[in-house]
DNA sequence: TAATTTACTTATTTACTAGTAGGTTTACAA
DNA sequence: TTGTAAACCTACTAGTAAATAAGTAAATTA
């Protein structure tokens, strides 16, 4: 099954809106790596929002896609799998489409900012979830409240996305560990 | 003592950077308010880059000026002062200057980069050894390597002041409260 | 007092930016 | 075979970006 170029607009789209940000990259950084002209982009989203808005929608799918596919794991190996996922971004020099779109927020429409909203909270309630059930298995220790346990996880990772970028890639690795031992039993 | 204009612009340029992303504001954006030309910001400051240069060194300094203030405090109320300095940031609907520039990374040129790293490492550092004073008192409890938990306060902190821009309000505050929760005996 | 420097302005350039109007090709359906 | 619609392209507009050249008024220095 050959990737449409809508597809492939949206994919490298979110690459740059992740590598870059929002305002950082133009129509042009799209249409010439794809070898189609400008209007060709904007034939498919016509405005810049419109993307936004499909890459926002293409992760809230990739997403639902990831936690059904993890839905029969347990925690222990549901909350290693996505900080690995997150290492992987880190490595690819992109950050976490959350905070790409947090920093870019107020050049976001509604809509968009909806949601991203929706994303969002759908990771949240993702992790929430993974580390209550952690806890009733006892693999995981009790450490506050599961909401704000989820926000420490979700905030340490994917600022450790950013801050790595200024520091060093060791950083990251600490980071990540930290973030298992400290859950773990 | 007024204000220079050179002052004005820095401080000004430090807000649009914070509050909308390196690419996402411009020299209009600075001249307009403070009612100058563009060539006059253009005079202080030839370049962008050069303006995000003075910016980086203006937090240095700031930093400088704020730690050396804190330095007769004991480790618990620095700690309590840099979190509510962070919460102050979060209200004016701004985020911290290190991931304002994290996210514009790319595309600042490398000597700007150089002394954002030389700031990042100077807050780390700061943190470190509060971190370590602070269980050398008995004030804090052992969690990690202190590096590392030095890490974590500052990502947890500062993605705090975006994730919060898409979430709500209340989870700044309960990010805040655990990071004192998990840190103080 | 003359020379110089600081802190601007006016006016312009070059290079993009997102976005659009209208024409062309291709594929598929009636 | 004709009609139609999707997926482009050519060519363009209007606006904005950073940056610069040249000039000026006021303050500072020699």
């Amino acid at each position: 099954m050959a990737t449409s170029t809508r597809e492939k607009i949206i994919q490298l789209g979110d690459d740059l809106l992740r590598r870059q940000g929002f305002n950082a990259f133009s129509y042009a950084d799209i249409s010439k790596p794809l070898q189609i002209k400008n209007a060709a982009v904007h034939y498919h989203f016509p405005s810049k929002q419109d993307l936004a808005f499909a890459i926002a929608q293409w992760h809230k799918d990739i997403f639902d896609r990831f936690s059904q596919k993890m839905a029969t794991k347990e925690p222990k190996d549901r909350l290693k799998t996505f900080l690995n996922f997150y290492h992987s971004i880190h490595l690819s020099e992109k950050v976490d489409i959350i905070s790409a779109f947090a920093t870019d927020w107020y050049s976001l429409r509604p809509n968009v900012q909806t949601e991203v909203q929706e994303f969002t909270e759908l990771v949240i309630e993702w992790l929430t979830e993974l580390i209550q059930e952690g806890l009733d298995l006892g693999q995981f220790r009790k450490i506050q409240n599961t909401r704000t346990t989820a926000l420490r996880v979700l905030s340490s990772i994917f600022a450790s996305t950013q801050l790595v970028r200024i520091t060093s890639d060791q950083d990251f690795t600490r980071v990540k560990n930290s973030i298992l031992e400290e859950l773990l039993n």
